[in-house]
DNA sequence: AGATTGACTAACC
DNA sequence: AGGTTAGCCAATC
């Protein structure tokens, strides 16, 4: 286990809102943000950064504002990432030719 | 306790 | 259309 400090009341914030997001969809930083009371999807970035260590927190739903699926790992393209659009496909996600996600697949949180 | 970074976004040029 | 600057919040050094 780990050696890694509990996860803080925000980043446990992060992870649930994360976890309500249905298979299928997927989130900007911006909405998770927004959702979270805060303007700085940095913040919400570094949550997921700091404590990835967690299967249940897919992070791989979570892609940025432009809709382009970067940040899964720190990149915004390679091999790895690309793995990750396939499983997110598999989901039930559609992705335009351009690598781009189709924007009714951008999951939207309850007021 | 203070300064720096970091998986962002929007605005400005 | 593309590159740069500024603003933001929290964790880490």
């Amino acid at each position: 286990m780990p050696a890694t400090r509990p996860p803080t009341e925000f980043e446990n914030r992060v992870y649930q809102a994360i976890r309500t997001i249905p298979p299928g969809k997927v989130c900007t930083y911006g909405e998770l943000a927004r959702h979270l009371a805060c303007r700085s999807p940095r913040a919400v970035g570094q949550a997921l950064r700091r404590n990835p260590f967690a299967p249940a927190t897919p992070c791989h739903r979570v892609v940025g504002g432009k809709l382009l699926p970067g940040g899964f790992h720190g990149m915004t393209s390679g091999p790895a990432v690309h793995e990750k659009i396939q499983l997110l496909r598999a989901e039930g996600v559609s992705f335009s030719n351009n690598g781009r996600i189709d924007s009714s697949c951008i999951h939207h949180f309850p007021s």
